[in-house]
DNA sequence: GCAGGTCAGTGAACGGTGTTTACGAAGTTG
DNA sequence: CAACTTCGTAAACACCGTTCACTGACCTGC
């Protein structure tokens, strides 16, 4: 039998439907239309009730934010199972590209999660001790970079120009890495996984967020009227960086 | 004397004052406590008579952005003033980092400047033909990018590789780009404006955007402790694929 | 099974917001 | 000085987030 009683039951079914609303006021409408009292309205109840669920709207606006990460993630992964397991090349294609296609397809959900200042909305996901990536894109990116460079080793030559002042941070993150690539039954160790191409995975994200994010708010230097060659030819360039063949 | 009536001074005068609170709202509290009532209460009016001035609370914003447009251009400036003029190289390093450093030091404008949706802004600037630069940062930032070029012409390797699909955006970034070199009296023609450098320039903002915007919204993939090596490391790298010996 | 506690939801209220409207009081211009 | 333009006002409307005292349905333990 439902282990639930009637009211937990009830109260899980409302919060579903609070958030489904909220995340298509913000869709269509954008974050400012997200209005506690337009969700309630919708929903045939008043807004005072919509406290019993949030804290306030930033709260409300905070876990919608976490909502919209594990959905793309979820997106995402979907799309990955598509393909065949030892083709990561074909991998990050799809996880790329996908990214892409989402944040245009919701510029609005994009905004929110991933243009929005930390004290305005605070980062995804509940741990904050930086031991674990953040959120469950994040995730989902670093597996697939990881088991890129895993199934790949870059060439020898490749960053052995990381900064010195670096060296730190990119070790913590490479832990993280290693912790996150293993989860998956992928074992691996830093021989493989180098500081170097730690440092290359963040500098792609690094072009990949901002071309993403140029598009979204057509913040180009010029009328790009046709973008999708644009960021293929930059995913060709990234992946031949690491001395991959490229793949339309 | 002056040509202006009192009317017309005291217009202006009220103005500038509007502009001024909106821009210490929009600092200090970020986007949202930008609002028409707050403006008027701290100038002393009622919030109906901003409405001499501005068609709405959302234009407003729009005017204040491309303000905050040129005012990053102007303080660029001034500091390219303090460079050698024939150190391209020096100037980009200061163009590139003091857009970063206004960014950190001013994420509530940059947010609404560099990271708004086109329909709840629209783009910075008057000339919506893209026949010119949209705004004037963007001037600052490719006069800088076009005298680098003209300066140091690629080598020829270096983009080759530019997808078909994007000749045409291209070729007329590339008129733009000639256009706003040749206004400040450089003369160049496409024979060293190459379409491969006009790529190689959008490739680079695309980076130097993406790590600004990653920084500002806390978006790295790990907690970046010390995130000026890892800006300065990415700018050498630009400069050094294009040939150009990196400086601190 | 029912008394007492828990809790989702209500209605009223407070102070805030953008925006419109009619109106007055200056400045400008013939 | 009269006619006209322009800046600012007060009042009003329809929203907004949030708080508070309250009802009524649910759940639990006796």
């Amino acid at each position: 039998m439902t282990e639930a009683t009637r009211r937990e039951r009830l109260r899980a079914e409302t919060e579903r439907d609070i958030r489904r609303q909220a995340r298509a006021l913000l869709v269509e409408h954008g974050r400012d239309a997200v209005t506690l009292r337009a969700i309630a309205r919708e929903l045939g109840i008043t807004a005072p009730a919509l406290y019993r669920y949030y804290d306030s709207r930033e709260d409300l606006l905070r876990k919608l934010a976490e909502d919209i990460c594990t959905d793309l993630a979820a997106e995402l992964n979907t799309k990955l199972q598509g393909i065949a397991e030892d083709d990561i090349s074909a991998q990050v294609f799809v996880v790329c590209r996908g990214f892409r296609r989402w944040a245009l397809a919701h510029p609005q959900e994009f905004t929110l999660v991933f243009a929005s200042t930390e004290d305005a909305l605070g980062r995804c996901g509940p741990n904050e001790d930086h031991s674990q990536v953040g959120d469950q894109f994040g995730r989902v990116f670093l597996e697939v970079a990881g088991r890129l460079i895993v199934g790949h080793p870059l060439p020898d030559e490749i960053g052995q120009n990381v900064p010195e002042g670096l060296h730190a941070d990119l070790k913590a993150f490479q832990r993280i890495l290693l912790a996150t690539v293993n989860a998956r039954g992928v074992e691996v160790d830093e021989q493989v996984l180098t500081l170097g191409a730690v440092y290359h995975i963040t500098q792609s994200w690094v072009r990949i967020y901002g071309h993403v994010a140029l598009e979204v708010f057509g913040r180009f230097p010029f009328a790009v009227t046709n973008p999708e060659p644009l960021f293929d030819s930059m995913l060709a360039e990234i992946m031949g960086g690491m001395g991959l063949s490229q793949q339309p």
